[in-house]
DNA sequence: TCGTCATAGTTAGACAGTCTAACTTAGTCT
DNA sequence: AGACTAAGTTAGACTGTCTAACTATGACGA
């Protein structure tokens, strides 16, 4: 295969998985945005341009899903001594356990989605998971 | 690998590809949604209901994204002879121009993407996409 | 044949996610 | 001190999505 037919190939298939994707926190008490942003702050403590970074957002964009996770108290912002133009954001206990929820609840879905193929094609995911990490991050 | 760690590593990866995928068509004159639909037409004209459910959306949502590919032009409405409830829509010449550009400018960005990678790992994404594209159509 | 129910689609109103532009506040550097 | 830079927020706009309510058409039994 080309690398071109393996482009078009994959293009095709993101749009999929983008799909099932999308089923799996369907119904969920937090989006699929927020869930990631969550996921973002088990290591500890970030601020807010380094979350925007990593999700490929605008600042102003984080601002506004900070702002509606720290509502309900899923999130808490914080400052830096160091610097005082710089807000910390951390996950609440109240987050931390939502985002074990939802987690399991996702992890449970595609699992179930796993099952249903044959040992070999689980194989041949797993093989590819690592090449598919790599891709984007050149 | 146990199938709950295959699932909880594919988690991870398919929040990273899609934000790939992002990336890959900011800028173009359509939105990622608008692309989607556009491809579902490329074979013919199709009805609503179909187009709705095959995107995964609630009517009214296709609904709304019709009129806005409809306004420029895009993609044309028209019946159904046989069952006069029944909308189709079908591409417009422009419309199809159009697919045709974005989606080359779309291969071209993971194309290169996929340069960045090792021959084996081209061939280890090669190897999964029957089975990636097989999850969750069980 | 008519009344009732089902089907296809649109409209209306709401909210999340995203952007750019403009603003505020704080640090930096000469 | 003054000018520039950096971190965030606010404001306004647009896409994408949903549910609820509506219109119009088809189907089917009494």
């Amino acid at each position: 295969m080309t690398t071109d037919e393996l482009a078009e190939s994959l293009s095709k298939e993101l749009r999929h998985l983008v799909l099932l994707l999308r089923r799996a926190v369907a119904g969920q008490p937090v989006t699929s945005q927020q869930y990631a942003v969550l996921g973002s702050l088990e290591g500890g403590p970030r601020r807010m341009t380094e979350l925007a970074e990593e999700h490929g957002v605008q600042l102003p964009t984080m601002t506004v899903q900070i702002n509606r996770l720290e509502e309900p108290g899923l999130v808490a912002r914080g400052v830096d001594p160091a610097d005082a133009r710089v807000r910390t954001v951390e996950l609440t206990q109240e987050g931390r356990a939502r985002l074990v929820a939802v987690r399991r609840s996702r992890v449970a879905y595609l699992g179930e989605q796993l099952d249903a193929l044959t040992e070999d094609e689980r194989e041949a995911i797993s093989v590819a998971l690592p090449a598919l990490a790599k891709l984007g991050r050149a």
